[in-house]
DNA sequence: ATATGTGAATCAGTTCACAGCG
DNA sequence: CGCTGTGAACTGATTCACATAT
């Protein structure tokens, strides 16, 4: 194995890390922040700090993106925010629009991190005649009927679903037959999509589900869990959360 | 070095990967869809399919858990229901509190998905004193004031932030000081917080950032197919602001 | 002297492929 | 047989540690 195909042309932008990818809007973030402060340079260290990674891990992203750094002193601070908003493709405009203008898609439409950095949202779209007009955050509401249309007439290929479920794979197929290629998915449902087409998904239900896990662990650490204990003991767990060994183990045992 | 971390081999299949974490609310999800159609069994192929994942990946999945299947048979849908919720720590009360009730704390206030699987909105808070006392989602706003009592007098443990960036930080601490363990975080920040405090994060503009790097490669990438010339076809839609500009360096992204 | 950039080592997660059980 | 459960191989990501450049 390993003949041949396995080198890489070393170009930039090339072959970045889905890992790193995910991390780059990060320091991002945590550039603009010193550039507001008018901060000239930075170190991997601090930036990861700022950004709350590890250096190492800092330093191999960004050698993926290139050598952007000067040894001995950090990074050009206003430099780089250039080369990864340009790496993100925040350079350009991305007309955005979100389906489903319920409570969380009125939220997403005012949000300002739609706003900011090169995202606009281009047009609000809802299935309930009733709200068609309506302006939401400035925006007046569409139709569903206009989907393919609205999509078309602005260019959109990145598309926002905020409907309640059972909605949601229908209005990704119609997004995607309309030209849609990114969709991102608030919606409790995995959606199915051709290959090509990028989705993520933001999923509250399913990360409170994971800090519960966790939260549970936390409270009842050495009992096993084969019995599920009727566990009302969270109250009288909370207050356990002030000791924490150094290296851990022992935890308090709270009985009910 | 690094102080060997041997992860601890519990005698029973304790130390569950955090990737299988995050997938059992998935599985758990399409779980549930199956047991409301009464399905009585499921295989692990038809089960990853419903989930949106592989099927290997799925029985290892289950593997850590123990061995809930039967050979040549399946999965008893209400079993691993049980299992997998016993597992998340859902079979127990987990009182939540939303901290700003902005738009999108609103929203979240209103969102089913809280509601469902033993996740309970016991109280809101926000920093406005007008808020104070008008009711949203049928629960009363109370003041940032009173926020350890809440804390407190409700044995909560999980802490959702959604304030503005400035103010999550501050947030944060006086909700892990009075006792919270688990925060998700919707505010754009990076938290700190001291160890043995779980935080998970929910960054639309994130997802959108790296949605939009993926998108622009699609653009790229239609001409550069290896064999191709450099033809200007696909790059109307590839913007090339390539490199610096031979004026000005800097960049028109404006942050928020 | 100092901090980047990167091979090499390590660790985590996924997929394979088949043994083992119903 | 069919389908689960799992060692083994593999792929990807993280961390280490130091040569390298300023």
């Amino acid at each position: 194995m390993a003949t041949g195909r396995t080198h890489r042309p070393a170009t930039r932008s090339r072959g970045i890390p889905e890992a790193t990818v995910a991390r780059l809007p990060l320091y991002l973030r945590a550039l603009t922040a010193l550039s507001e402060r008018s901060v000239p340079t930075v170190s991997s260290e601090e930036l990861a700090a700022a950004a709350g990674v590890n250096s190492a891990k800092l330093r191999k992203d960004f050698s993926y993106l290139g050598s952007y750094g000067t040894r001995g002193v950090g990074y050009d601070v206003e430099y780089l925010v250039y080369q990864i908003s340009r790496e993100l493709g925040l350079t350009q405009d991305w007309p955005v629009v979100i389906v489903g203008i319920g409570n969380l898609g009125a939220a997403l439409a005012n949000y300002g991190g739609f706003a900011s950095r090169g995202f606009r949202v281009a047009a609000l779209i809802d299935a309930d005649p009733a709200m068609a007009g309506k302006p939401v955050a400035g925006i007046p509401v569409q139709h569903t009927d206009d989907l393919e249309k609205i999509i078309q007439d602005n260019g959109v290929s990145i598309g926002v679903i905020a409907t309640p479920a059972g909605a949601a794979q229908q209005v990704c197929d119609r997004l995607v037959a309309a030209g849609v290629t990114s969709i991102l998915n608030f919606a409790p449902t995995v959606l199915n999509v051709p290959d090509g087409v990028d989705v993520r998904k933001v999923d509250l239900s399913i990360e409170l589900q994971i800090l519960a896990f966790h939260e549970q662990r936390k409270a009842g650490e050495e009992s096993a869990a084969d019995t599920a204990l009727p566990a009302a003991a969270a109250a009288a767990a909370r207050k356990a959360s002030a000791d924490q060994g150094p290296d851990g183990d022992v935890p308090a045992v709270m009985p009910a």
